[in-house]
DNA sequence: ATCTGCCGAACGAATGTTCGTTTTGTCGTG
DNA sequence: CACGACAAAACGAACATTCGTTCGGCAGAT
C-alpha cells in the first residue's frame, strides 16, 4: 500500500540528482549537501524522504538495476538466434553504462564496500541483475569444455571495465558489443559438422 | 640528490600500511588517521613526508606501478612463445592484483577521478602500465584484422574486474589467467595453412 | 482540517591541514 | 672516543571546514 504522493514531491528529482551525483563522484565523493543543493533543497529535507545516505544509495541502485535490466532484457528478446541475443544483450549492457542512465553507472561506479551498512543489499542487486546474463549465455551452444561462469565474469568484465576508458564519439557501445561477442563466439561456437562452410580465415567466403 | 635518511625513518611504514588502508576501503574511505594510526603516528607527521594526502597516494600508486610493472616483465621475459608470453603476464598481473601486494591492487581499486588533484599523474602511471600489454600484443601473431587496442581493452577489463568478484580458494590467478589466454587465443590466431592440423573441436587429435 | 513535504537552524563528530616544539639519530671536530 | 652542532623526524595541540544527521515549526496541497 504506497502512501499517496503530492503531485509537489521532489522525490524523483532528488532520486535523478543523487544518481548523476553519485556517478560523478563516487558514493563517499559527494555531500549530501553537493545532492540537495542541485536541486535547490536542504540538506536536513533528505531524511524526510530516506533514513540516512546509504538508503538513498540503495534507492539509486535499484532503479539502476530496474532500468539497465529492463533494457537489456528488451533488447535480448528482439533476437532469437542464441548469439545474436548475446550481443543485443551487452550493446543494451553497453549504452545504459556508457551513455544512457546515471542510474545504471551508478551499479557499477560505485562499490558496495563503500556503503558498509548497505553492502549487502547492493550485492544482491547486482546479482539480481548479473542473472540476466547467466540466462543468455544457459541457451548458447559452446564447446563441451568451456566454464560458462568464467565466460560470464570474464564477459561483463570486459563491459563494466569500458566505463574506465570510454569516451563518447570514438567506437559507439553497439560497435564494442559487437566486436566482443565477435570475437568470444569465434573461439567458443562449436565447430561445424565436418566439410560444410569451414572458412574461417580468407577474405571472402 | 636524494637526501640523507634516518636509519629512524618510518616512510616506509608509512607507505605499506597508506597502500593497505587505500585498497580496503578506497582512498576516500579512509581518513589521515587511520593510515597513520595503525603505525602509532600522529595525522600531522604525515605532512613532513608529503605535502597533502593525495601526494601520498600518488606515491603508493607509483610503487603500485613499479612493483606489478616489474612483475609482469620478469614473468613475461622467462616466455619465448608469444602466446606462452601473453599468458604469463596476464599470470603475473593476476597475482599482483588479487594475492600478493597491497600497492599492485591500489592502482586497480582507486579511480584518479577520487583525488581530483592528482587525477592526471595517475593516469599517466596507469598507462605507463598498459604500454607494457600493449608491447606483449604487439608480437601477437592475430587474424588480420583484429583491433590489438580493443583486444587489449577487453583483455584488461576481465583482468582487472577480477578484484570485484575473486575470493581466494578458488580458482587461482594462475588458472585464470590460463583460461581468460586460452579463449581468446582460440578465437584470434591465424587460421593454420590449410591441410595442417586443423583439429579445432574434438577430443584429442 | 489534516498531514505531506520541506524549511531553517542547529548539532556533535570527523575531516584535512598547520605550526611551534621536542626528541633523536648522524656526523664533524677536538 | 667523547662531545656538541645540526638537521631529520615526529609530537602535541590546535585550526577552520565540512560531514551526516536531528528536530521543531510551517506553508500548502488534498
Amino acid at each position: 500500500m504506497p502512501r499517496p504522493l503530492r503531485s509537489d514531491n521532489r522525490l524523483p528529482q532528488l532520486l535523478d540528482h543523487a544518481a548523476r551525483q553519485f556517478r560523478e563522484k563516487g558514493f563517499q565523493g559527494c555531500s549530501v549537501r553537493d545532492i540537495v543543493g542541485a536541486i535547490r533543497m536542504l540538506p536536513g529535507s533528505l531524511y524526510y524522504h530516506f533514513p540516512n545516505k546509504e538508503a538513498l544509495l540503495v534507492a539509486v541502485y535499484a532503479e539502476g538495476v530496474r532500468r539497465i535490466g529492463a533494457a537489456v532484457e528488451a533488447a535480448m528478446n528482439r533476437q532469437s538466434d542464441p548469439w545474436l541475443r548475446l550481443e543485443a544483450a551487452c550493446a543494451a549492457h553497453l549504452e545504459a553504462l556508457l551513455e544512457d542512465s546515471d542510474y545504471a553507472q551508478v551499479v557499477i561506479r560505485v562499490r558496495p564496500e563503500d556503503a558498509p551498512g548497505a553492502a549487502a543489499r547492493l550485492v544482491a542487486l547486482r546479482d539480481e541483475y548479473d542473472a540476466l546474463f547467466s540466462r543468455v549465455l544457459r541457451t548458447l551452444p559452446l564447446r563441451s569444455r568451456t566454464d560458462r561462469r568464467v565466460l560470464r565474469l570474464m564477459l561483463l568484465g570486459a563491459l563494466n571495465w569500458t566505463q574506465t576508458w570510454y569516451r563518447p564519439g570514438r567506437a559507439s557501445p553497439r560497435r564494442l558489443a559487437r566486436q566482443f561477442v565477435r570475437l568470444l563466439a569465434d573461439a567458443l561456437r562449436p565447430a561445424p559438422p565436418a566439410g560444410k562452410n569451414r572458412c574461417r580465415s580468407g577474405r571472402k567466403c
